[in-house]
DNA sequence: CCGCATCCGCAAGGATACTG
DNA sequence: CAGTATCCTTGCGGATGCGG
């Protein structure tokens, strides 16, 4: 049994760590967990803060995000509704990283779009 | 003129550093980064490390890291001809974030699988 | 009234065949 | 060998409906 336990190639799309990759890889868990650095927010707050994000992949980055143990999901029984969204433990190291990314793509956003344009207008020539 | 250059809000899909983080948030674009982690590689190598990725999106993946000017894409006019994908310097300052998510997605590997089955034993209960 | 499940139209992605 | 072109399937986005 686990017998798709390989060993940690992440390449390999049966092993583990792909998996776990393949979820932090994914754009919408990448603005979820950022959207949740400073504390944890509601559903409402998250569909508003996080741009062209629609409601069934929001709930379903939601759901996955809490099945790897990544979020807390707390359903307050009220009216109106509340249900709130917090990082675990474990989802505040990757946010470690997440931010990370964010940094960078702020830091190189202009060596980017240098190269952007620098391609863009190689095809036009 | 630049109207769509908003100040560096991530979430905001308009901005510079939010379209960076789409892409490099991108599955495809991580692992590619990745196996070029140790060198360049030539098209098939990468198809072939790479499981599960399909001719187009492999292509596109690469077109893609290469506008932004994290790699290059150097073309041999052989036969058979031959066409290597390195990282840039600006690709080799993600691969150490990139690189990063990889280890944590192996050390974490065994807490994100324990939280899964413990996610999906719930709703069976 | 908020969170989310469902239905449908459409665009992104996968598999295959073919060209330089 | 490295791509492009052509299908066809999958899955997303948007609207709607409903439960709490």
């Amino acid at each position: 049994m686990e017998s798709d336990q390989v060993k940690p190639d992440p390449f390999n799309r049966n092993c583990g760590s792909r998996q776990v990759i393949d979820r932090i890889g994914d754009r919408w868990s990448v603005l979820v967990v950022l959207t949740l650095a400073d504390g944890q927010k509601r559903y409402g707050e998250l569909a508003q803060r996080i741009d062209g994000v629609s409601q069934k992949m929001l709930t379903q980055t939601l759901r996955g995000l809490e099945r790897d143990g990544i979020v807390t999901r707390t359903v307050h029984a009220s009216v109106p509704p509340r249900v709130d969204y917090e990082l675990t433990d474990l989802g505040r190291s990757l946010l470690d990283l997440v931010s990370g990314l964010e940094a960078w793509a702020t830091t190189h956003l202009t060596e980017v779009e240098a190269a952007r344009t620098r391609y863009d207008g190689r095809s036009e020539r």
